[in-house]
DNA sequence: TGAGACCAATACATCGGAGGTCTGGCGGCG
DNA sequence: CGCCGCCAGACCTCCGATGTATTGGTCTCA
């Protein structure tokens, strides 16, 4: 294996096993390099890999520091990776988030609190008739997060973020936004508020599965 | 920006644009990095970057090339991911899984083909009544994974490829040889071919339900 | 005495070059 | 025609030096 390749797995391994902790600072390049038993460069391309998906920080003027390590940041990464799909394999992953949303939004029923539903819907009424394609997108991406945060699960939160990101939504939407889909989807975010609110898990459920399979029906009639 | 960061989201963009398709070959080092106005080391930093994420498949002695960016590639950088998460964490990854092996189950009911099930029981048949502990590993992994294919959807599969890591599995697998849990999980697995036997989705997705949220169950009052 | 500016130490960022190693292809030899 | 060794190309690793950002202490001035 290369040194690189090695040096990531002993980074790793220091994480994992505890001798590194969140917000651990590493020892300096030239040292770590030294313990490691390699160059500065070919540890600075270990630690830039790490880096890339959210494992470590630098920070220049200052050390290499772990991560707080949640699932949130590391999950993040996966937006990244999404972003080189095409689109022959966007209906894959609405396929997944068609599962994922609707467990979610029903998991939201039982325990999401109030003010954030009246956030929620606070946000929804600034929206106005007739928002621009970047008002919808924000919204709608905001939206959703919101309502998939109430599910308590940073892990499945983080996923679904991951899997509608910008991109991917924003390919949907520049077409959507042409036929009338616009008002049903908004009366659909208002469908799922009501559920919520009634505490009624299976009805968020339904509406949550409608309104992803709506996307992904356009969708699939477009590509 | 970072003149590497920069780096990676030009030749990111390179991709997603086209200019760079899967299976081709990247500019050697010092062209590209000619071309990118940096210096080798600094690109080199860039490249194992987008290497440790599988985007990117460098070759010794031969060439830098673009991988068939498969999801399945993609998302195998997930397991990496998850490697990192500790205990107390695996819950939350597990009640991903709870949503979505069922549902990739309820799937596999309606496509999958019948040799597939053949070579599925064949392998539960193989697998004698006093298995090891990394025999009982073994199957489960594949057994799952072989249902899970069994879905058509390549991001569902390695999603829950991912999910189940082979740290995570073997961690709860670990305490759970210890019980009577043993012969309870292969007669669970017998019973979800069955219900796939059967074409029976519905079936299909409740016996996952219940072999998940058993494992689920069991970690929750052990930890 | 307290606040703000200055400065030096620290640590990462970037660079260019040199030597090593592996791969694949070309040509010679049997 | 097939096998084997040579060789050019490309990545791997390393070194040493310079640039730059942050931090924290110190010094000066009000």
């Amino acid at each position: 294996m290369a040194v690189t390749d090695e040096a990531i797995e002993r980074i790793k391994e220091m994480i994992v096993s505890g001798a590194l902790r969140p917000g651990d600072r590493l020892p300096k390049e030239s040292e770590l390099a030294a313990e490691l038993g390699l160059s500065r460069n070919s540890l600075r391309e270990a630690v830039r890999a790490l880096s890339l998906i959210r494992i470590l920080d630098v920070r220049q003027g200052d050390g290499t520091y772990v991560t707080s390590l949640d699932p949130q940041l590391l999950l993040e990464a996966l937006s990244f990776v999404v972003d080189f799909h095409r689109d022959d394999t966007v209906l894959e992953f609405l396929a997944v988030r068609r599962i994922l949303e609707p467990a979610a939004t029903a998991m939201a029923a039982v325990r999401i609190p109030v003010e954030e539903l009246d956030a929620l819907e606070g946000k929804l009424d600034a929206l106005g008739p007739q928002p621009s394609v970047e008002e919808l997108v924000a919204s709608d991406l905001e939206f959703h997060r919101g309502i998939v945060q109430g599910s308590g699960n940073s892990v499945l939160c983080s996923l679904l973020d991951g899997l509608s990101g910008p991109t991917t939504r924003a390919r949907v939407w520049r077409g959507l936004t042409q036929e009338d889909a616009v008002s049903r989807t908004l009366h659909e975010h208002r469908a799922i508020l009501t559920a919520l609110r009634d505490r009624d898990a299976e009805a968020a459920r339904s509406w949550a599965t409608v309104h992803v399979a709506s996307v992904e029906q356009w969708l699939r009639s477009t590509l």
